[in-house]
DNA sequence: TTGAAAAGTTAGGATTAACTAACTATATTT
DNA sequence: AAATATAGTTAGTTAATCCTAACTTTTCAA
C-alpha cells in the first residue's frame, strides 16, 4: 500500500511519502507541539516500533529534506517537513472528529481509525468531508443537530453498538497512544 | 500496513488476511459473480499487477483455505472464502456508498477511495457507518434529504469542489475498474 | 569524574508484495 | 494436427518496513 497523496517538492521535482513516513512525519509534528524536542525513543514509543526503525526513518525523511538530522542530535521539521506534517494533522484532526462527533464512535477507535485513514483518503474525500461536517454542525439549522439526532436514532432504533455519544467530549487534544502496531 | 479487521478460522485459529489478499479476494469475488470463472489474467487487470503477482497470490489464498486453486485450472471460491470476499465487498458497498451517495463525490474518486479504505476501517466504523447511511436516508424525515441539503449547502456556500450531486447516479453496480494501481 | 543506565545507531535478517524474463500449458486457427 | 497466440507459472530480483542483537554515544548520579 504505496500511493500517498500529500506531496512536497524537491528540486522542482514533486514526491510523495508512503504512509510509513507520513506516520513518522506527524509524530514528530505532535512530538514538537508539545515538548520543543522529539527524542527517537518517543517516536518509537508513538509509532510502537523499535528505535532501530526510527533511525532508518529518520534518514530517510532527512534524505527527502522534511526534517533536520543528526545521529545523536535532536530531530526538528525543516519547513517543507512542517508543511506536510500540518497537512498530515489537518487529515487526521478531521477524520477524527468524523468518526468522534458525528458517528459518536469511542476515542479510542476514531483514533486508530483516523491514523490508518489519513494515509488513504485523497484531497478530495478530505475536503468535502470537512464541508460536509460543517453543513452537519452549522448553527443555523433551526434547532436541528445532525449528531444529537443520529444518537437519538441509534438509541431508538435499538443499534447494538456501543458509543460515547452520551458522553460531552467533542473531540479536540488528540494524542496518538492509539497509533496501531504492525 | 498489515493489520487487517475481517477474520476467518483455520483449524481452530482466527486468522487476518493483509490487505493486499483481501483485494485479490474481493476481485475473484466480482469476477466470479459476473463470468463465472476468475481468470488469472482478469484478477491481474482488476488489480493492476503482474500475471505472476497473481499466481504469488492464488497460492497464498489457497493455502489458507480461501480459495480452490490448481496450475492451470480455474479459481473458485471455497465458503470460507465466500464468506471473508462478502464481507469485504460490502465494506466496499458501504464506503462507496458514503462517498457517492452522502458526499457527492464523483464515481472514480468514490471507488478508489472505497478501494483503499475497506482494508482499514473496522467493523465499529463500518457497523456505524451503515448506520448513519441509514439515518440520513430515511425516509420518515418530513420532507428533509441529507444529502440533497448537503449538495445545496455545498452550492450555495460556493464551495469549489466538483462533485457529481447533481447526476442522479445514486449507487450500485460498481465494478473495481477504479482500483488503484501501486 | 567516572561508570552505569538510557538513548541512539549499526548490521544483518525476515516478511510482504511487487516486478521482469523466461518457460510451460492450453486454446485457437488454419 | 501443427503452428501460433494466449494464459499461466517459475525463478530470481527489488524495495519498503520491520525486527533483534550488539555496539556506541550521551546523560546523570554517586
Amino acid at each position: 500500500m504505496y500511493l500517498i497523496f500529500e506531496t512536497y517538492m524537491t528540486s522542482g521535482k514533486i514526491e510523495k511519502l508512503s504512509a510509513s513516513l507520513e506516520d513518522y512525519l506527524e509524530a514528530i509534528f505532535n512530538l514538537l507541539s508539545g515538548k520543543t524536542v522529539a527524542r527517537s525513543k518517543d517516536i518509537a514509543e508513538t509509532l510502537g516500533v523499535t528505535r532501530a526503525s526510527v533511525t532508518g526513518a529518520l534518514r530517510n525523511l532527512a534524505q527527502k529534506g522534511l526534517i533536520h538530522y543528526k545521529p545523536y542530535g535532536y530531530v526538528t521539521l525543516t519547513e517543507q517537513g512542517n508543511r506536510l506534517a500540518s497537512r498530515v494533522a489537518r487529515r487526521h484532526a478531521v477524520l477524527h472528529s468524523f468518526f468522534s462527533d458525528i458517528l459518536g464512535l469511542e476515542e479510542g477507535i476514531s483514533q486508530e481509525a483516523a491514523c490508518r485513514a489519513e494515509h488513504l483518503l485523497g484531497p478530495e474525500i478530505i475536503n468535502r468531508l470537512t464541508v460536509f461536517m460543517e453543513f452537519v454542525t452549522r448553527p443555523d439549522t433551526e434547532g436541528k443537530d445532525v449528531a444529537a439526532e443520529f444518537e437519538a436514532f441509534c438509541r431508538d432504533g435499538g443499534q447494538d453498538f456501543q458509543g460515547n455519544h452520551t458522553s460531552g467530549t467533542a473531540g479536540k487534544g488528540y494524542n496518538d497512544e492509539h497509533k496501531i502496531k504492525r
